[in-house]
DNA sequence: CCGTAGCGCTACTAAAACAATAGCAATGGG
DNA sequence: CCCATTGCTATTGTTTTAGTAGCGCTACGG
């Protein structure tokens, strides 16, 4: 699956404006998870690991959706985020904690200090 | 397609922790897209058309899992953002930035002031 | 050398999600 | 009653993802 390009058309319809084309990479399986693991470098099966044992074929298709985009990159200890990359996931980090009140009020799971946690040390682990 | 329950296991894989089962949940098709448009409340067939004219059949399948994960409701004017879906929002509106320098260094796409605009009224016709 | 282990990755099949189109029931004017 | 609009379902065909197996490569230790 070519990446979406602003400009074009995105995956059947949409204007193709930036920001589409950003949802539509985004939007594809494991992208996000794979952005959110990948705060330290990691060798493929390491993060395929981290993501839980995600089939090799869509973990590939996804590392090279991300290559193409200049989000991630290979570098001498493996899979690495890019500069730019690191700037996405910096954006995608508060998620961490708002998905922790939300799961506690939703489902009335609760993790004490888990917010906190995720502000202070931006942890994966949740 | 259920929601995402943290605690769970999440579509094949993953731990289901609260931020991989948002990642699910994000991680569908359009559901990005709608969090996106639904700035302001819409009608089904508008938020279709704002869409860029999505199938009916997986707007209102992403609707749904949207609504019973208090993201989305239903008012007197249309489909709208729950007090939460309005937090998750702002979350996700920086993206729109970063979205159109992504967009400029990497394909050369370039319109001016569009930084500006986004990051001053969360403009949302990128 | 030979075996073993780890790595990145491809191939293949089955299942699930999505896209596209048509059209129905309900509502609210004119 | 007629017509337009809305929310949505049904159906069909395509694309994407999941799951599993395993290949070629490099780097050991024996």
């Amino acid at each position: 699956m070519a990446i979406p390009r602003p400009g074009e058309k995105v995956r059947g319809s949409l204007s193709g404006s930036p920001i589409n084309a950003l949802f539509d990479l985004l939007g594809r399986r494991w992208a996000l998870g794979i952005l959110w693991q990948l705060d330290t470098p990691s060798t493929f099966r390491g993060l395929q690991a981290l993501c839980g044992g995600v089939s090799p074929s869509i973990l590939n298709a996804r590392l090279k959706d991300l290559r193409e985009a200049d989000i991630v990159e290979r570098s001498s200890v493996g899979y690495a985020l890019t500069a730019r990359g690191r700037e996405l996931r910096a954006l995608i980090v508060p998620l961490g904690a708002w998905s922790a009140d939300w799961s506690a009020d939703l489902f009335g799971v609760e993790r004490p200090g888990m917010r906190d946690r995720v502000a202070a040390e931006g942890a994966t682990d949740l």
